[in-house]
DNA sequence: TTGTAGGCGTTATCAA
DNA sequence: TTGATAACGCCTACAA
C-alpha cells in the first residue's frame, strides 16, 4: 500500500474549481493575482485545494509560458570536488534570481554529453552551462544556434562563439613554478595530463615560461605525463617519481590538479619520501581537500564559486538581455602557500 | 550579437509540417513512429526539421503523458564525497531505465529542502529519493500523501511509511570500535556528533555495544561531540584531544564519518601526533579520499553506489507497481583496516 | 500512408 | 469580483 490519497495524484485546477464551486478562471486568480479575489471565495479555493491535494503542474505552466525557470549546468566529473564548487556557485546565483538549477554529469564522456544536452534543450531550460568534454564540438554550436544560451565553463575557445567564464591557467602554471624556483627548486617536476586538455597546456605552458624566464636550464623542468587528473593517476606519477635515484630525482612536484597532488602526496608518503623535505608539492584548484591534507597542500587557488557565479549571471544576461554580446572572463589564480612546501 | 539562427527558437511540429508540405500528423510519425513514413518524406520532414532547428518540447510532451521522464535526488550535503557517490548509483540506475535524474542539494537547510520538494512535485518527477534534514518531517508524507513515491535514502523512519535504504550503523559502529579493540586500545574517543542526527547516534551505539561487549570498562570510551560532520569539526576535535596529557588521552579515536577523521587525522598530524602510532583513526564511510589521504584512513565502507541504485529501484518499483509495499532495506557495512590503525 | 480533431493543465483576455 | 474561452505544443485515435 503506498498511503496516498484516491485520486489525489490528478486534481488540477478544473478539479479544484469544481470542488470550490467557482469557475476555473477564479481558481487561477487565486493562484496567480490572490488580491484580486474576495478574501472568502479565496479562502474556499484554497481549502479545496488543500483538501485535494492540488499541486500545480509545472509542465502546463511552462507550455504556456513558453520557458522554463531553471538553468542547467554540465559537469565535467561530478567526483572532482571543484566541479561540485562551482556548481554550488551556479546554485547560489540562481536561486538569487528565483531560478533551480538542474545538475548533469557527463563523466567525461562525450556521448553522454551528448544526450543530456539534448533533453536539456528539449526541457527549454533558460540556459545552459557547461564544462565541455571537448570546447571545440560543433555539437555546442547547435545548441546555441538553435537558441539555448550557452556558456562555457572554466574553458574557453579561441573563436569567442560563447560567453565563458575561466581562469588565467598559463598565469597559474607561472605562480606555481615560480614559488618552486623561490624555495630553491632546479629540479622539478610537471605532473599532469593529458596533454589534450586545455587547462593541462596552458599550466605546463605558464611552468615553462617561469622556468624560462627565470634562466634556468631546460632539462632542470620534466614532465610526468598522465592519462588523467585523478588520485590514482597521481600515484601512479608518485611511484614514478620515488623510484628514480634520489640525485636525478626532482625535489619539487608541480601537479596540474589537486587530486592528482593528493594521490602523489600519499605515494610519497608512503615511499617514505619526506614532503616537502625531499619532494615539495603544489597542487591546484584548491579544493577543500588541498587544505585539509595531512600535510596541508599549497595549491593555486581558482574563485570556484566565483566562476560559477559569474557565469550564471552571463548565460541570464544571453537569455534575457537582446543587446547580449559574448564576452570571455578570466579570473586571475592565487598561489596559497601551505605546509608541502613551506618546510 | 548572439548568433542564433533567426526565429529558429520556436519551431514546432506544426512549423515542421508547413515546410516539409505534409501534415503535422506525420510530422509526429516521423518522430514517434518513423517506420509508418515512407522513406522520402521521412527525409523531408527530417530535413525540415534540421532547417528549423526543432527541438521537441518536453513540457508539451511531458503534459500529455501526464508524467515525466525523471528521477530526482535531494542531497543533504553535495560537499560530502559520500553523497555525490550515492547520486553516482543512482544515475546509474536510472540512466538503464532511460530516465534522467535532477540533482538537489538542500545543503541541510530544512527550508532549502522545502523548496526543492514543492518544485519536484509541480515537475511530476517520477519519484523523490531524499537524504533529510529529518526523516520525521510531515513535509514527507504531504508529498507522498499528494502521489509522488519518496524514498528514504541513508536515513530510516520508525513508522515505515517509506521505503528506505541505509546501512546497519548500529552494527558498522561495532565492528570500528571491535577493530580498535583487537588492536589492543582501552582509551577510544567516539568523534561525533550532533546526536541528532539518526547516523550518529547509531555509530555511538554500536561504540558503546562492542566496548560493554568487551567487558571493557565504561569510562574508557568517550564522547567527543561536534556540531557537525565536517573537516573543520574534526579538527577542533582534534586541538581537544592533542590537549589532553598523554596519559589520559585516548590512543584512539572512531569518528562518525571520514571528513571528521580527516579533520582529526590533520590536526594530530600538525600537532606532532604520530598516526597510527599515538593515534589510531577510524573514519566512516570510506569515501574515495579516506583511502586518498596521506595516512590511508581505516573506515567503515557503506556500498555507496548500491545504496543509491537500489533505492532508485525502490522508487521505481513504487511508481510503477500498483502492488508495491513498502521495504526497508537495510546494507552491511565492511571495515576496511588501512595504515591509520594498523601502524 | 497521410490528414484531422480533441485534449492534457495552465494562464490571460475579455465579457458579464 | 467572477466566469467563459482560446491558446501553448504534442500525441493519439480515428478517418480518409
Amino acid at each position: 500500500m503506498a498511503g496516498r490519497d484516491p485520486g489525489s495524484r490528478n486534481a488540477s485546477v478544473k478539479d479544484v474549481a469544481a470542488a470550490a464551486g467557482v469557475s476555473l478562471g477564479t481558481v487561477s486568480n487565486v493562484l496567480n493575482r490572490p488580491d484580486r479575489v474576495s478574501p472568502d471565495t479565496r479562502e474556499r479555493v484554497l481549502r479545496a485545494m488543500a483538501e485535494l491535494g492540488f499541486v500545480r503542474n509545472e509542465s502546463a505552466r511552462q507550455l504556456r509560458a513558453g520557458s522554463s525557470r531553471t538553468l542547467a549546468y554540465v559537469m565535467l566529473d561530478a567526483s572532482n570536488p571543484f566541479f561540485i564548487d562551482i556548481a554550488q556557485g551556479i546554485d547560489t546565483a540562481a536561486e538569487a534570481v528565483g531560478l533551480s538549477l538542474v545538475l548533469c554529469n557527463s563523466r567525461s564522456l562525450a556521448e553522454r554529453e551528448q544526450s543530456h544536452l539534448a533533453l536539456l534543450e528539449q526541457q527549454r531550460v533558460q540556459g545552459i552551462l557547461i564544462t565541455p568534454v571537448d570546447p571545440d564540438a560543433a555539437s555546442l554550436d547547435d545548441v546555441a544556434r538553435r537558441g539555448t544560451p550557452v556558456v562555457l565553463v572554466d574553458r574557453t575557445r579561441a573563436d569567442q562563439k560563447f560567453c565563458s567564464v575561466a581562469v588565467d591557467d598559463v598565469l597559474g602554471g607561472q605562480r606555481a613554478v615560480e614559488h618552486l624556483i623561490d624555495r630553491g627548486h632546479t629540479r622539478v617536476a610537471f605532473v599532469g595530463g593529458p596533454t589534450t586538455l586545455g587547462p593541462v597546456r596552458d599550466r605546463w605552458r605558464g611552468a615553462q615560461d617561469a622556468w624560462a624566464a627565470a634562466g634556468l636550464p631546460a632539462e632542470g623542468l620534466v614532465e610526468v605525463t598522465t592519462t588523467g587528473l585523478t588520485v590514482a593517476e597521481g600515484r601512479e606519477a608518485g611511484q614514478r617519481l620515488a623510484g628514480m635515484p634520489a640525485p636525478r630525482r626532482p625535489t619539487a612536484a608541480f601537479c596540474a590538479n589537486d587530486l592528482t597532488a593528493l594521490g602523489l602526496l600519499q605515494q610519497a608518503t608512503s615511499s617514505g619520501l619526506r614532503v616537502p623535505e625531499e619532494l615539495a608539492l603544489v597542487g591546484y584548484d584548491d579544493i577543500d581537500f588541498a587544505g585539509a591534507a595531512a600535510v596541508p597542500l599549497t595549491s593555486v587557488r581558482q574563485p570556484r564559486q566565483e566562476l560559477g557565479c559569474t557565469a550564471a549571471e552571463l548565460v541570464l544576461d544571453e537569455a534575457t538581455n537582446p543587446e547580449h554580446t559574448h564576452r570571455q572572463v578570466l579570473f586571475t589564480p592565487e598561489l596559497v602557500a601551505r605546509a608541502s612546501t613551506l618546510g
